[in-house]
DNA sequence: TCAGTTTGGTGACAAAATCACCGTCGTTTT
DNA sequence: AAAACGACGGTGATTTTGTCACCAAACTGA
């Protein structure tokens, strides 16, 4: 199993690909590997090559000019940069940027191959526009979160989807502030009445989730 | 002139299309006019066409669950709705959906057709992405302002994107709120604000900037 | 060990959202 | 024309969230 010869099977819509599309995507692709906190994108730093991602992820978030941080989605492994990498190409004024949140493997492809193949392939085609159509209902339901929600929910939410398989989630307040696009007090204040209710322990840097099924509750979550 | 014949003209995008594809798009597109107030799409409502606007304006706004509203974005001439129309062709259970404010009057191109310009078009693939691009661009800036901006601030933008050519802006307390997502009594209070500083005056159903100057300082407007 | 940084806690205050009303102004209906 | 109704806007009280200015404890690295 050579991962240069196989990858596209790990995408559902692309294993589908026709042959030669699927040989002319394999062919001119590159496997690489990126440490753990590498800014693939951002201001002034717009890449040559389309990434799919086969394995971490990558978080992309935004730096307002009043100074404030939010988190605005994350790639997963299966996922692709499609529509970052065309905004930034588009606009090079571009605020937001994408670190790698673990290492990273990622096949490359340049931009002219990735026009090569919008252009063949209707398979490739309607993977394309579904990762599009994705990643904008994902920001309308995050601009509907942001605007209505209240935090509570939001905060329990972003807790459950971070915690890992010991319910514990490993993070500052800090950084959960900036997950929720909040100022880190608030954060504070609202894991300690999750701690007084029996939810949540707190420790330096990590939050372990104690009633799960009150924190889904609160949060509404469906999985 | 024979609008059937040469609409593609009035997209700067389009206008450098290869002859033989923009024939093409003018054969198999139909001209549609329709009246104000008309839902063009919505949840469990996905046309079969993508529009391309020649006259007119859509809102595109959203429904929380909460019952709260958002104006998301706005569609004007010489823009197309690929966007919406991509989402709403994946998900099928979109929350957003568009209105026509004005009387509007559009090319409607069938999907296959659309297809077939994105394959054979780099020209048509451009415009497409940079529609996309810009939407996605927008939607980080409206996520910036809704999460962090304050809430003057994003008043006076509005009301400047708002106003007509005599600075009034013919509308009402509780549509202003669904324009930023927040309750009517906030911004009535905001205006009241406005007016004791003298920047503007009200009257039922519409507020006229008397201070534009002011209104746009506050704004941090650029135009 | 000790200085410097990171993390989190706290109180006071400001901004914004929510809730529960109330009058006024137009329109429509009788 | 009078009454009824709905849309529009105003108001006070309260809760939630954001902001500011600190502080102390816990880690880190020299």
């Amino acid at each position: 199993m050579n991962i240069q010869t196989d990858w596209v099977e790990r995408f559902p819509g692309l294993s589908r690909l026709e042959p030669p599309i699927k040989e002319l995507l394999l062919s001119r692709s590159v496997i690489v590997d990126v440490p753990n906190g590498t800014a693939l994108f951002g201001p002034g730093n717009s890449p040559e090559n389309m990434l799919f991602l086969l394995d971490g992820t990558v978080r992309v978030q935004q730096v307002s000019d009043t100074g404030h941080e939010i988190v605005l989605y994350r790639i997963h492994a299966g996922q692709s940069c499609v529509l970052t990498t065309a905004c930034l190409l588009a606009y090079e004024d571009y605020a937001a940027d994408g670190v790698a949140e673990t290492t990273v493997q990622a096949a490359a492809v340049p931009r002219e191959v990735f026009d090569d193949l919008v252009a063949q392939s209707k398979t490739f085609r309607d993977f394309v526009f579904a990762a599009f159509a994705k990643r904008i209902t994902d920001l309308f339901r995050m601009i509907d979160e942001v605007a209505f929600q209240r935090l509570d929910v939001r905060l329990a939410d972003k807790l459950v989807s971070l915690a890992d398989s010991d319910n514990v989630v490993k993070t500052t307040h800090q950084k959960l502030s900036v997950e929720l696009g909040t100022a880190r007090e608030v954060v504070s204040r609202q894991l300690q009445e999750f701690q007084r209710r029996g939810w949540i322990e707190q420790a330096r840097g990590s939050v372990s989730l104690l009633d799960m099924t009150q924190i889904k509750k609160l949060a509404n979550h469906n999985t």
